[in-house]
DNA sequence: TCGTGCAATGAATACGTATGTGGCGGGATT
DNA sequence: AATCCCGCCACATACGTATTCATTGCACGA
């Protein structure tokens, strides 16, 4: 019988083995160890001596299920749709790590989970429970998700969304300032010289963030005297096959550009991709920017200009945005800024000529 | 006073509650719930009706506390010592993905955390106290964590490690067959047509999954008549940064070779930016080969000729070790199939010459 | 008819922590 | 010098669940 349960864990030392060690009773250990003014400084110290000797952590189920706080939030990130399993969008990657980061840095844990796009209100509320808040990535058709947000704020939970800040969205958002940011990025291939701009990637409100950078694509090209061809924009989600797909697409239209910005880093890539089998060289005959500023845009080659967003601050903007809701703290939409990184994909066209 | 805890969670309904309003107690809603055949099919299904329509669900900080199970995994992931704080190595990417979906299916929950590499056997035996068990992402120098694990034994704690299985280390182990698939990219590159194959990548056991790719390096030339030449061997860690560094050194050397074999795929890519930046003209001139398959790897200029792990079977394989484990049931390390994925990089040499 | 045993349930309790409340003693206030 | 107050601590209790043990009722066999 005892074999089954072999490997036991050693059992962990309670506040109350350190209150018979210390001769004190077992809530005055608890108090000495939250740093409570209700007990001695000398008793506190001699408390604290006992449990660092002892290797003594606080239970956090027991002091969860006390205190009903579980010091611990969640992260939702939302599936894209690639056939590609393993393939989660690389800019989460980034947006994990600093998320993580955040979390330890404020001593709390981070639970971690994939979910499918189908609506699952039920899954949500079960993560509003074992967390104190709820953090959710994601970008795509907003109109998926929306009723997610309203079932969480029915049922009470803490949520923090990553999402184009706009008016009447449930809950709060945290995104950075994608309008900006294509906005430059475009200006940017407009001082290379190039004049007719093609954009890629879905241009509807049902995709705000994308429709976001296509205003600020919009924005650059009006302020320079330019109109928008709506025959040099191309839908595309953020994969690469959709990047892959979509230049074809415009290429096929047999309508010249020179320019091509892409709503992200991997339909950018994808982009590249079908250019160059068209043996369009970037970015001697075309420049090329993406958004996001993925590991593989600047090891692409040539190397992808875009737009970088600054993960590490969106983690902990993330992060203490939803820590001020759980303390029940007033907190505010964040929109941060957003920053070109020039690379080699959008060379100059030579002054020379 | 009220207005701190303003958006209260909804209280959730309690075991107490349903068995109120079933008219029984509240062990037997509990058993009932749980499934025991000491309730009967009657007031068991009356009582699951209720819970189903008050939404309920078990308390898992209540529950937790009674059996001393977490129902939640905690894995580690050794932070990569690379200056851009947001990188993290890519493949581990993949890993989080599987890893997470294997959670999810088997109904534990995951708590991820990055983990510096300075020695924090501390911080460890936390999280065995936060989970039922601990999954070990990294590798690296090895002697940096083996301390570590000699501390989770000692504490006691469940764990499994991705890592190169071999005799003599605690624990247990899950990895891809490094020696065989370093052994088939090596062969790939003598059947292009290469008689001069570099290897770049710590040929050391402080090392042991690039120990093993050196080895299946080492085999696969062996095999042919060929000697390794130490001429043609660089030291790199799996960073772009130290690739490009030691591919550079190589160059320096002086002396010639047509292939090469990168212990990763982050090193072949900067080895390939360092080949570009000589005009070294790939896969014309030279072949290369990494290991990984990390997405970058398809979407670099030329493709790169890589050995994929399956990182969706690692993940499944990881979990249920470690479950395995959790049970007190007998487990062993695995050893999981690497396959070869020939792309552009490594285009065999023209045969009309 | 009465005991025997099993099936089904309730009562009691423990898991480890956090906190409201009561009590004890000593210094300050009058 | 008697009172009051306050610092410091112990006692009791609650959080929600899971399990052990006692109890009830009922069918069955002798």
């Amino acid at each position: 019988m005892q074999g089954k349960s072999a490997a036991r864990k050693a059992a962990q030392p309670t506040s109350l083995e350190i209150a018979h060690l210390a001769g004190v009773s077992q809530p005055t250990v608890s108090r000495a160890l939250r740093g409570s003014p209700m007990v001695s400084t000398a008793t506190r110290e001699r408390i604290r001596a006992i449990a660092e000797q002892l290797q003594y952590s606080v239970d956090r189920n027991a002091s969860s299920l006390r205190t009903r706080q579980t010091r611990t939030l969640a992260l939702l990130i939302f599936e894209d749709p690639t056939p590609d399993d393993s393939l989660i969008n690389p800019f989460f990657h980034s947006m994990l790590g600093s998320i993580t980061r955040a979390c330890a840095e404020r001593r709390y844990d981070l639970l971690v989970s994939f979910q499918p796009r189908t609506p699952a209100e039920h899954s949500d509320r079960e993560y509003g429970r074992r967390a104190d808040g709820i953090i959710l990535l994601g970008y795509g058709d907003y109109h998926l998700y929306r009723p997610r947000l309203d079932a969480l704020i029915d049922s009470g939970v803490h949520f923090v969304r990553w999402g184009q800040v706009q008016e009447g969205q449930p809950g709060h958002a945290v995104c950075c300032d994608n309008f900006q940011g294509a906005r430059d990025a475009t200006a940017h291939l407009l001082d290379c010289g190039r004049r007719r701009l093609a954009f890629i990637g879905h241009a509807s409100s049902r995709y705000p963030e994308f429709f976001e950078r296509y205003r600020g694509y919009a924005a650059a090209l009006a302020q320079r005297g330019l109109t928008v061809d709506s025959a040099l924009q191309a839908d595309a989600i953020s994969t690469e096959e959709a990047g892959h797909a979509a230049a074809l697409a415009l290429l096929e239209r047999q309508v010249p550009f020179d320019g091509l910005l892409a709503a992200s880093d991997l339909i950018a890539l994808g982009a590249m991709r079908a250019l160059r089998e068209h043996a369009v060289a970037v970015p001697e005959q075309l420049s090329v920017a993406g958004f996001d500023d993925i590991a593989a845009a600047s090891l692409a080659s040539p190397a992808l200009t875009t737009v970088m967003q600054d993960t590490r601050l969106a983690g902990e903007i993330l992060v203490d945005t939803l820590l001020r809701l759980v303390r029940g703290e007033a907190a505010t939409d964040r929109v941060l800024p957003a920053r070109l990184v020039v690379r080699a994909s959008s060379a100059p066209v030579a002054r020379r000529s």
